[in-house]
DNA sequence: CGAACGTTTGAGATGACTCAAGCGTTGTGG
DNA sequence: CCACAACGCTTGAGTCATCTCAAACGTTCG
């Protein structure tokens, strides 16, 4: 079952069998991009949402010299754009980073959706709004820490998302991003991505080689970012307890 | 009526009459707080959300040595932590910028709302995400923008949301808020906005001054802020037309 | 009138940037 | 299977934007 991870601690409480199985029903088709493939443009109009199955799937926009600044990161089990659905207009651009495989659902099929199971609407509503949270988490990140706390930050953010999906054990994870694609969502140039990552490995927090983040000590790289993850909403209770380990006490 | 700018522009469709009078009718208490009053804070659980009638609010976060990054600012009309009804507990501190006025609004009456009045949920949840969109151009200005440009791009964002509520011109605007909020709202130290400040001035294109923002040059601001209005999602179709004015051409 | 608060200015320190070059890896076509 | 191109990573040197610390000034309000 490709949707297996679907909106997995995303919703505020579990999707019910029945709610899984329809929104399973409502996928269009489902297909497998390469990285860098754009699946939606600023300003364009949108009659569908995507949820990511497998890979990563940035949102970013570009400045007036075509410099970017990603505003979302999406792992496996996200609900890329449903923001679209009540939207409708992007605001922002979307492209894979990695080979991904998406999930197409229509709007239609949500309008369903939500007329036949009640219980959806708050859930789905939920979901963007966690979007909305680590939005927050963002913000603040940028703001307010320099340049090592802010990729800290981010590698501690998903950790403990990738851990949600069951796709890290808390201290690895398979991450095909690019040092220049750390540099677009931290505001921060390759060059010194560089550095800061260079940093990171002599203080023994953590390395990023071949594709693959490695954490040393998940407890004290979230410490350098003032990393908390509260703002992920992740229902530890629902979750399995050996996917939650307590990284960051 | 004190909300008469009730949600104005920021649900992707007008409220119909019946539904701005039954969420009228769903306000609870209605009060004036004086200025750095808290209204939330991080971790709390609610079960009431917060329209503000009058003044202006910020939601923001704490780094560990207590400086504060600010991830919004309300302006009258706006329902302030809409988001805490699906979410129940707050990633974040909510606290008065200036005198405010403020109506409560129990969830219990947001439930009854959304079964009452089907359209409601949909347009509910257009303004939590158009909350989120502000929340990425928040991410853009501080992962790409200058100084000069951080500040011109939100002075330029206030001045559109301003006029949308009605309280500017397209040109001038009351703004009881110090340069050190700015700073919060900027990323950057008092000091330095206060640089800024007198930058943006000599250039003649805005002057912060006794509680008032004025703007002599609304186009050439929001260029210098790589400023574009679209992510407010603002109805020109429905809005009044000269309170809409082409700003950023 | 005095206290509290916000604004303004200066001088020096520093974190991140720019530009430039070299290196390592991966994938591909001859 | 090698060679080369493309891409990403690494490092250095010099510059610049912003920060820190410190002090003075202006304004508001009780």
């Amino acid at each position: 079952m490709f949707t297996k991870r679907l909106l997995r601690d995303k919703c505020g409480a579990r999707l019910e069998g029945s709610e899984r199985r329809r929104l399973e029903a409502a996928i269009g088709n489902v297909e497998t991009l390469s990285a860098r493939t754009s699946i939606g443009r600023a300003g364009s109009q949108t009659c569908k949402s995507t949820l990511l199955v497998e890979g990563f799937i940035s949102r970013y926009c570009d400045d007036r010299n075509g410099v970017r600044q990603l505003v979302a990161v999406h792992v496996p089990g996200d609900f890329v754009d449903l923001h679209a659905f009540p939207l409708k207009v992007l605001d922002h651009n979307i492209e894979t980073m990695t080979t991904a495989t998406v999930a197409t659902v229509p709007h239609s099929e949500l309008d369903a959706i939500m007329r036949e199971l009640p219980g959806m609407a708050r859930k789905l509503w939920f979901a963007t709004l966690v979007d909305a949270a680590i939005h927050r988490a963002w913000i603040f990140r940028l703001g307010r820490l320099d340049a090592v706390g802010r990729v800290a930050h981010f590698l501690s953010e998903a950790n403990v998302r990738l851990v949600s999906a069951g796709l890290s054990d808390g201290f690895r994870f398979a991450f095909g991003i690019t040092q220049n694609d750390l540099a677009e969502i931290c505001g921060l140039t390759n060059v010194h991505v560089n550095r800061v990552m260079r940093q990171l490995r002599e203080e023994k927090l953590c390395v990023f080689r071949s594709s693959r983040v490695e954490i040393f000590d998940p407890a004290r790289l979230a410490a350098r970012g003032q990393f908390d993850p509260a703002y992920l909403y992740i229902d530890t209770a629902s979750a399995d307890p050996i996917l939650q380990p307590s990284l960051c006490s």
